[in-house]
DNA sequence: TCAACGGTTGAACAACTGTTCAACTGTAGG
DNA sequence: CCTACAGTTGAACAGTTGTTCAACCGTTGA
């Protein structure tokens, strides 16, 4: 009924003491490139696969088929998580024989993750 | 040509040696519930336009119609982000004429995120 | 040399996710 | 009361994502 299509605002009219909040906001964002950045390295962690993954690893570092093996997952489907996280440096990896040892790539991420743990539990 | 149909293998075989290493996997993996409420948690930190809620926000409260005009967005497209915000209690809102103000619920988030900050910069 | 196994890969498919659009609610002001 | 604006919402659509399947490569040991 009404012609209600949705522009990109600059501000709430009526606002204009919202300016400076705006101003402020705006301020107070990263870069775009890094805003990208940060958001692609939580949707790496937002998997529970991976997460499981970087879990199991944690401690001793473990072949594909073994991690398959505690995830009750394929090799085909750990390996493709394990690309992603590869790719994203969260994991190293040693080559022996046939067999392919991944492990965490630093502490860092386990930090984080164990950060976050704690928030979850409230 | 080979019938080559992957299973859910227990472990490598030919790789008794990996039983208890196995075994460490397992045990250093959180209970299901938990890993799916991890993921969940990063998952909601993995898009950017909620990252850039969260930043736009940090330090003073803001209405819906500013971190819109911050963003650059709809107020649709950041109403539906702000759901989801508010549904994983990383946001709390304000409610004063018109006007929602949201605001990061605790600090601990900012935390967790500014971690994540450092560990991308290297 | 060659079969068997560990691991990787690309295509395909289903499930999920984010934005848009259109409509609606509630509050404020004339 | 009625209009205008802030904000929310559901449906629809496009783009993305994770697993499966089938094939492949590399190493090992018989």
């Amino acid at each position: 009924m009404t012609e209600n299509k949705q522009e990109y605002l600059p501000e709430c009219e009526a606002h204009e003491e919202h300016a400076d909040l705006i101003e402020r906001g705006m301020a107070s964002l990263p870069e775009t490139t890094e805003l990208y950045d940060l958001s692609d390295f939580f949707k790496v962690l937002g998997d529970s696969t991976r997460l499981g993954i970087l879990f199991a690893i944690d401690g001793a570092p473990m072949c594909v088929c073994d991690i398959a093996g505690v995830l009750g997952m394929t090799k085909s489907a750990v390996s493709h998580q394990l690309k992603v996280l590869r790719q994203n440096r969260l994991v190293k990896y040693n080559k022996v024989g046939k067999n392919v040892f991944y492990e965490l790539s630093d502490d860092h991420v386990r930090d984080i993750i164990e950060k976050a743990r704690d928030h979850i539990e409230e």
